[in-house]
Order: C-alpha cells, then structure tokens, then sequence
DNA sequence: ATGAAAGCGCTAACAA
DNA sequence: TTGTTAGCGCTTTCAT
C-alpha cells in the first residue's frame, strides 16, 4: 500500500504495458491501439491517476503558465485585462499567473523569479514604466507590454489608440460648442497619460484653440483627484466650459465636485471621461465617455504571446485598439457658449 | 558554447566544486565554508546562472504556488481579496495563480488541473458554492474557503460575519427611526446573501417589525439591479422609508433611480450598502455604508492556507471578520416617520 | 566541509 | 504498435 500518489509507471505495471505506453494515452498520442488504450485507461481510473504538471513541465521544458505584471489588481481596467488575457489564455491550455508590483524594486524581484527562474513561459507587463526596469529580464524572453507601448520597437506591445481617444473626446466637446475646454490627465510619468495629452493638445490646435496651462491638470487617476481639480479651478475663478477627465474615476471626483459647488453637468460644465466602467452610466449624470474594450486587450495581449512562444510568423508587433464615443448626459451640444 | 541556459552542474565545474556545493550556496545551507561560497557566487554571477524553478518543485515535492479560484477578476470584493492573497503569499516567496470559474464545469476543470495535477500547492476558492463541485478535489488538499463558510465543518473558511453585518445595518437603519425597511439580495443561491438576509430578519424581528415579503427583492450584485428593485417599488406604489442593499453597487443603482423618481435620498428613502467601494464616498449622495476590509480577508486566507501546509497546528478552522458602519450621507435620523 | 549517488515523474528519441 | 533508454535540473541522503 503505496501512500503516494500512483506515477505513470504504477499504471503501467497495472495495465501491463510499458509507462511510454500510458504517456502516448494520457497525451492522446497517436500509435495506441484502442484494445491497448482502454486497458490503460481503466487502470488510470482504478488508481485514480493524475499526471504531474511539474514533471511534465520538467520533461517538456515549458510550463504553460503565462504571467502578468500589474500595478495593482484591482484597478477596474487592470482586473478587466487580466481576466481577458486569463481567459484567453485558458482556452488555449495555459495558466495565468497575475501578480502586482508597485515600485520598481518589487517588479525587478518578480521578473528574476517569474522570467529569470523560468517559471513562466511568458510575461505580460500592463501599464509598463519605460526605466531600467527591464535589465533583469533575460534575453528573448517572451514578453509583451500592455496599456503603453514599448520606445524599444523590439518589444510587442497592445494597447489603446491613446492619442486617438484623447483626439476623439476632445474634439468631441469641441463640436458640442465648447471652446474652454479642461483637461485632467493621469500621472505623466506614465506614457498613456501623455499620449492622450497630445491627443488633446492635438484637437485643440486643429481648431485653433490655445492650450492653456490653466486648464491642464495632472491626477493620479483617482476621484479625489478629480475633485481637487475643480476645486482648485473654482479658487482660481477661472472656469472651463467642458473637461475631458482621462479615465472615468477621475471623471466621477469631478462630477461630485461640481455638484458640491451648485453648478450643473452639463449645462455649466460638460464632463467626459474614458473607459465607460460598469458604474459610469449610473453617475450623476451619467457619465459621457470613451469606451475601450479591456478584456479584448488582454485577449490580443495573450494572442500576441501565443505567436511569440509558438514562433509563428509575427505580422504586427503593436496593435492599437480603438475606443468609441459613448454619449450620455454628462456632455450635451451648447449654443449658447 | 553552450546556447541554453546554464546549470547548476556549469557552476560548479567553473567553480571547481561538485553540484552539490553549488546547490548548498543557493539555498543559503549551512556547511559552506566563507571562500568556497564567495568563488561559487562569482561563477553564479560570470555565468549568469538562474536556478530552474520546475526542477526545484520537482526535487522538492512543491510548487510553491497557489491557486485563487473566483467567479470573476473584476469585481472590486473579489479583485480585493485576490490582491491582498497574492501580496501576502508573495511576502511568504508564494505566487499565486488567479482564475475565475464561471460555471460548475470550468470550475471542475480547473481544480482537476490545479490540485489534481498538483500544480499547486493549495486552493482558496471566493464565493464558494455549497454544490458536487468539490468532488474533484484530492482528499486532504490544501483548501480554503473565503467569503462563505462551509458547511462541511472540515473545510477552513474565512469571511465576513454576515449576519452581524446585516443585523448591524437593518439595526442602524432602524435606529434611524424607520419602520419601513426594505432589502435588496445577492442571488439567494449564495450562502452570503441568505446570511446577510438573517441578519436583516433578526434586526426586525428584536424590533418586534414584521418582515414583509413585498420589501424584499432578490438582485445579482449589479447596480442595474438595484434600480430594478425601485421600479418595481414605484410601481407597487408601497414605498419603503429606507434600503439595505447588500452590496454598494446595487445601492448606487437604488440611488439612481430614487433620483430618476424625483425623490430625495435621503429624506425620502435611506439607503444603506455594504463594502464601502472606494466610489462609494463619490455617489450622489455619498453611501452609508458597512466598511468590510477585503485586503484582510485575502490575506487571512493564506495564513490559513500556510497553517495547513505547514501543519502547524490549527487553532480556528473558521475565521469571521467584522464590518465597520461608515455613516455618509444616505441615512440619517429621522424623527419625523 | 564537501562529494557521490539516487531519484523526483515525466517526455522524447530510438529500437524492436 | 510497443518498449527501452536517457535525460530534464534540481534536492536529499549518505559517505567521506
């Protein structure tokens, strides 16, 4: 009475046949007759056999299990990345192994156990700093980068169209008749916030508009961030006619903050945000915005991997997504400005 | 030239000691003498040497790896308690590995190949149903329940005390002065909501107030659900004076439809949630609501889980942590019903 | 303090 | 079609 679990070599011995004979079973290999095979397979029941996932990976070289580097895990847009890359990912047979970090030296631990010991087969990085981050991750390692995309060409990467949206949602305010228009951006270290910054800059000077410095303040992606914005406004006495917030929690500290001053979204200022989380349209007001599929880019991320790991052919090594102007009533067209 | 990574056995050629020198400095073993380490890191460091994660887990005997299995990555309770469980395991040198199980048959599939091919070390399991799910699972594996406390006693749980949150909620809201108490659930399904519904029953029924079937509505977590339940209340024409929703999100959709009603929150009706979300303080107008600390509950989970596999003894199968009221803006005292 | 030998449970290459 | 032989890169046990 073995106290163990049964090895394929127990099935083996119990089924008569040799252990290669049970490992052609359990991976469905061709070259087993179906006489052979159901003897194997009644002795894999009789012992309630279970492969090992360690030794395979042992054997195979590889651990079908992918990783993914996150800031946070429960950031809307984060979490709904991950679990489109993890369902993805699933589908296709493989594990994900989500983790977050932070600051940079917690990162470059990860890497060194995830890449460096090679207990993934690939790396998936969301919202990527462009640092010295990298160094420790060894050399052709399967990576791809999410939510920015890589200075470093070599690099796939899949994110929004950044620039694009903050293109789109401006300009959108700016054909409701705005012609004040406020931005509050997320923290500019961080490349998404500096490419729908000239997205912006870029639809005001198409209209000829100035970019007022005034009207240009940086967050860090939070409500409360968005609420000192417009208070910090009000102080200042000047008001915008509209503000694209670029993601929608900040939106949501904006809209609390007009509120709290007695003025009306959006008769006197006009609010869109990006994202459209689940709660947007149950702001007060519901809340304009520019909606981006995350889950579809935590799938194209895992795509993209797959192409890598498999060597396949690799068209595109960066593939930006679109977003699409959602329009409730936060924002409304104005003649009157 | 070798092209593949180096091995422990490159080490200690180049360093002129046998593999298992190298191995002993690794793991920072006793028994080596100060010099013989220093040359052992110096080949480590001149050949660049990473120690393979698989065959350590397959000379060891585990993985030091653990599995979250959750109905979503999404949802902020869920991502909470997943990001405090991944911060605390890695704290412990664990990864954890997330995935969400929808329904019974992904869920089967997933613990197969995570506890039965072991590629795990122990299983939590957010929002666990009471079903023939866990029949898969090996006897004697690591596992943990978190959010819902099992009923078969054997199986360690941590969650919140459901019932003293509902009770303390329904017993604030009544303490409020009101009479008229409505509820709006989770899918009763879930063990979470038939315990916080108790807790609503208990609060009333110690108040001597009936509990009438006509004020309590059965919703699905989402904030579309709330704002069904006050439809369906408007429409009835009996209104209740105050809601206890059992999660803040459903009572964002309450709020919201109150507003679309053109009543007052809260002098019309009261509305209590649970979770405390961060938005919550941003809702129009800003949530009363029962604070649960969801980072703690992930986090208690894997001391649990480290109980077990370390089998150290095991004082408490069943940790339940309690919620703390914050009252915002959606309550308050009311002498006048 | 160090080294040699055995084995973890599988897969892959080759032989029969 | 099936079996045999080698590893995969470590850790562990037992010698020295």
């Amino acid at each position: 009475m073995k106290s163990s679990r049964p090895t394929i070599r127990d099935v083996a011995r119990l089924a008569g046949v040799s252990h290669q004979t049970v490992s052609r079973v359990i991976n469905k290999n061709a070259g087993v007759t179906p006489e052979t095979r159901e003897i194997v397979e009644a002795a894999i029941l009789e012992l309630n056999y279970h492969p090992s996932a360690i030794a395979r990976s042992m054997a195979r070289g590889e651990t079908r299990t992918l990783a993914c580097i996150s800031p946070n895990l429960t950031d809307y847009t984060f979490a709904s990345i991950i679990e489109g890359a993890e369902s993805e990912a699933r589908s296709q047979g493989y594990f994900m192994l989500s983790s977050s970090a932070a600051d940079p030296k917690s990162f470059g631990e990860l890497v060194e156990e995830l890449a460096g010991h090679r207990r993934v087969d690939g790396l998936i990085v969301i919202n990527p700093y462009m640092d010295e981050r990298y160094t420790h991750i060894p050399k052709n390692f399967p990576l791809v980068f999410v939510g920015a995309y890589s200075h470093d060409e070599k690099i796939c990467s899949v994110s929004l169209d950044d620039v694009q949206v903050a293109y789109d949602a401006t300009s959108y305010l700016l054909a409701c008749g705005h012609k004040k228009v406020a931005m509050l951006t997320g923290p500019m270290e961080e490349d998404c916030s500096r490419d729908r910054s000239e997205g912006y800059r870029r639809a005001l000077q198409e209209n000829s508009l100035p970019v007022v410095d005034a009207f240009v303040f940086e967050g860090d992606w939070t409500a409360t961030s968005g609420q000192k914005m417009i208070q910090a406004l009000a102080h200042s006495g000047e008001m915008p006619s509209a503000i694209f917030a670029q993601n929608d929690r900040m939106a949501m500290g904006v809209l609390r903050a007009v509120r709290d001053l007695n003025l009306n979204v959006p008769d006197d200022i006009a609010v869109i945000g990006v994202d459209d989380m689940p709660l947007s349209s149950y702001f007060d007001p519901p809340l304009s915005t520019m909606r981006q599929d995350m889950p579809l880019i935590g799938q194209e991320a895992v795509r993209m991997m797959f192409n890598i790991i498999k060597k396949k052919k690799q068209p595109e090594r960066h593939l930006k997504l679109p977003a699409e102007l959602v329009v409730r009533q936060s924002t409304k067209v104005t003649d009157t400005l």
